[in-house]
RNA sequence: GGCUAUGUAGCUCAGAUGGUUAGAGCACAGCACUCAUAACGCUGGGGUCGGUGGUUCAAUUCCACCCAUAGCCA
């Protein structure tokens, strides 16, 4: 590796741009955290860094969900940019600019860099045959269909591939399609779509990966895409669209995948102007900063085949490194709401510090594309025995000596323990520029457990006052260094940790400085965390979504219990006669006798679901069905309030 | 369905090129200490290294197949 000191560094580095229809979640975090790390280290490795992201806001998502919420895409994607700006503040993240797709810049350099390949030659038209729903007048990618799978059957999969079987296929095979927007019949429909080029990229591309610092397993992953037959990439999108236009053509949208990876380039454009900086400067063949973007698994393939393509044939300078993360799990499953495990990125800083977070990914990630768990038992122990009980118990333990030495730290400490700390900042920096997180966290808690040992040993509550400030003061020139170490993990905590130690932090090398300074009285900077409970929400993901058509044909009505008796055989059932107004009387079988007594329901309003189809049951005919809502505890009638009559619509 | 990655103690993870009784941290037990947020230290129990076959004098480590989990298949 190069001395930093000699070659200092100028690096941009980029994290995927998190998708405007949604709060960020736990997983987005991950990757901000790594990044941010990698960031803040280089910057006190003596490097020059910055940290550019923006809001991804185009496409088809975005449009759906602000119709859904009754307001204009460009308001959803203001109020989410917000939303996304504060929330990674909460966890300190820096970022020298967050941005947004839906930006000038990024509208000029995406038809800089179209025209560019149109002009190399890269761009074709052609016409293919999509599906179309006439309701919403739109046409409507394989996600936005379901159907029944050619291979075994089931009914409502995916437009390309079978959850129950497992069979992948192209969407026109789906039978039965059906949109789930509207949920009617797509009718099918050509359209000119606008092709880049890909296969004239191959050598290119090959080349790319070979010069590439990326992970061995993605890059032949890549290859091997590249080993096969290479299509041309679909760049357009038919109105409606929320994107930008393309140049020189007729309702053809560029597909957010174009637009998104540009956002990089705009970000730091954004950025470049507001600080009197030229872009060539910065992006360009000309400049010597280095290219770094962080991103999850799943889309490497856009940023190790058609990004670069792009780059290339508008001529800009290409990623030098591109680091491929897993994704996060949490409690070993899938982020899922139901389960309680979607837990926002907002609502987790009210249940735990942020910073002990950013401790825990840290202590966990790799440089590998490999999932990482978030198991909250094993987050907590983690937390208060490595930051509480190792890493803070060296500043907790040493500062009560100091204090009786009216916090004056003696210079006359033991340099041989200091050496084995200072000495090991070379495999300290080794290991965050290779992303190897987890090892470095190992390395600075054996560190902690060795200065803990050394105080034991030297039992400084035995000693006279003098030898007790010479061993608390060794202990606490040992805490400064690995502050100084776990800075870019926990900038905050450790931040704290120096405004106790009375010292600013410069630089890595600061390791190598013995403190001068009398310090402060020593305030826990952080306390034990209890054990998690996270409350399980609805998944309102996977919430079937109904319109109102299919709403009104459920009949609700208002009805009256003017009978209620115990069905002799049944242990749960109540037999309720209803008064339903106009409609008349209706019997129906309640499973409420848990809750209910039949004599304190009598006269009680109640919904009805009036045209549920009748139901013959061991103890007669059930002809509709009470709405009431339950849980653990019992079972709860829902009931109309006052002024309500017997056969009143309910809607 | 195809491809890729992962599967090692209760939990979280280390374990180039195959080689003596498989490691760490946490949790647990015992001991010690008492400066420290009952936070530290020492010692110890605990694993047929996802499964089944194969190659080999020898496999957690190589090969094949299978199972489970995750991602991708434009």
């Amino acid at each position: 590796m190069d001395n930093p000191k000699k070659n200092r560094r100028k690096i941009l580095v980029t994290q995927a741009l998190p998708y405007a229809n949604a709060p960020l979640h736990l997983g987005h975090i991950l990757e901000a955290v790594q990044t941010d790390i990698w960031t803040r280290f280089q910057n006190i490795n003596n490097n020059e860094c910055y940290f550019f992201c923006a809001d991804d806001t185009h496409g088809t998502p975005v449009m759906l969900k602000a119709n859904e919420l009754g307001i204009s895409p460009e308001e959803l994607i203001k109020d989410v940019y917000e939303d996304h700006k504060s929330t990674y503040e909460l966890y300190n993240i820096k970022f020298a600019n967050f941005h947004s797709t839906h930006s000038d810049e990024n509208k000029k350099f995406s038809e800089l860099i179209y025209s560019k390949a149109k002009s190399n030659n890269l761009i074709t038209k052609s016409t293919i045959e999509q599906y179309y729903d006439e309701k919403e007048k739109m046409f409507l990618s394989d996600r936005f269909i379901k159907g029944t799978c050619p291979k075994c059957g089931a009914d409502d999969q995916n437009g390309d591939s079978c959850n129950e079987c497992g069979a992948s296929y192209e969407i026109q095979d789906l039978k039965n399609p059906i949109s789930i927007l509207s949920n009617t019949q797509p009718i099918k429909k050509d359209s000119e779509h606008i092709f880049f080029d890909l296969p004239q990229k191959i050598q290119m591309l090959k080349d790319f990966l070979k010069n590439v610092q990326l992970q061995e397993s993605v890059k032949n992953k890549l290859n091997e895409w590249l080993g096969d037959d290479l299509k041309k990439w679909d760049i357009s999108r038919d109105a409606p669209y929320f994107g930008f236009e393309i140049p020189d053509e007729k309702n053809k949208f560029f597909y957010v995948w174009v637009d998104a990876p540009i956002g990089y380039i705009a970000s730091i454009s954004n950025w470049a102007s507001k600080n009197n900086l030229d872009m060539n400067d910065l992006w360009s063949d000309k400049s010597d900063y280095e290219i770094h973007h962080f991103i999850g698994k799943d889309i490497a393939y856009f940023h190790g085949l058609f990004w670069p393509a792009l780059l290339d044939s508008a001529g800009f300078r290409l990623p030098d490194c591109i680091n491929v993360h897993g994704f996060l799990t949490i409690n070993g499953e899938k982020m899922s709401k139901s389960k309680g495990t979607g837990i926002l990125a907002k609502d987790f800083v009210n249940i735990t510090n942020p910073e002990t977070l950013r401790y825990y990914f840290a202590a966990k990630l790799n440089n590998k594309v490999e999932d990482i768990d978030l198991n909250f038992d094993d987050y907590v122990q983690r937390i208060n025995s490595d930051l509480v009980g190792k890493y803070l118990n060296i500043a907790s333990r040493s500062a009560s000596f100091l204090k009786k030495n009216k916090n004056v730290v003696s210079e006359d400490i033991n340099h041989e323990v200091l050496r084995n700390l200072t000495e090991k900042k070379n495999v300290i920096i080794d290991l965050y520029d290779s992303k190897q997180y987890s090892k470095l966290v190992r390395i600075v808690m054996d560190l902690a457990d060795d200065i803990n040992k050394y105080i034991n040993e030297e039992t400084p509550w035995k000693k006279d006052n003098e030898e007790a400030v010479i061993i608390a003061s060794t202990a606490i020139n040992a805490f400064k260094i690995l502050s100084i170490y776990l800075h870019p993990i926990i900038p905050n905590i450790t931040k704290d940790a120096f405004k106790f130690l009375n010292m600013d932090l410069a630089s890595i090398d600061d390791v190598d400085k013995k403190l001068i300074n009398k310090i402060n009285n020593y305030q826990p900077l952080l306390n034990r965390l209890d054990k998690i409970i996270i409350p399980e929400e609805e998944d309102m993901d996977n919430v079937n979504l109904i319109n109102i058509d299919q709403f009104s044909a459920v009949d609700l009505r208002v009805a009256k219990i003017i009978d209620a008796k115990d069905v002799e055989g049944a242990d749960k059932l109540l037999q309720l006669n209803l008064n339903v107004g106009d409609l008349g009387t209706r019997n129906v079988f309640a499973g409420i006798k848990s809750a209910y007594k039949p004599d304190e329901l009598i006269d009680r309003l109640v919904v009805l679901v009036n045209n549920l189809e009748p139901r013959k049951m061991k103890f007669g005919l059930s002809e509709g069905m009470v709405l009431a809502s339950s849980n653990e505890d019992g079972i709860y009638l829902v009931s109309p309030d006052h002024g309500a009559e017997p056969g009143m619509k309910v809607r």
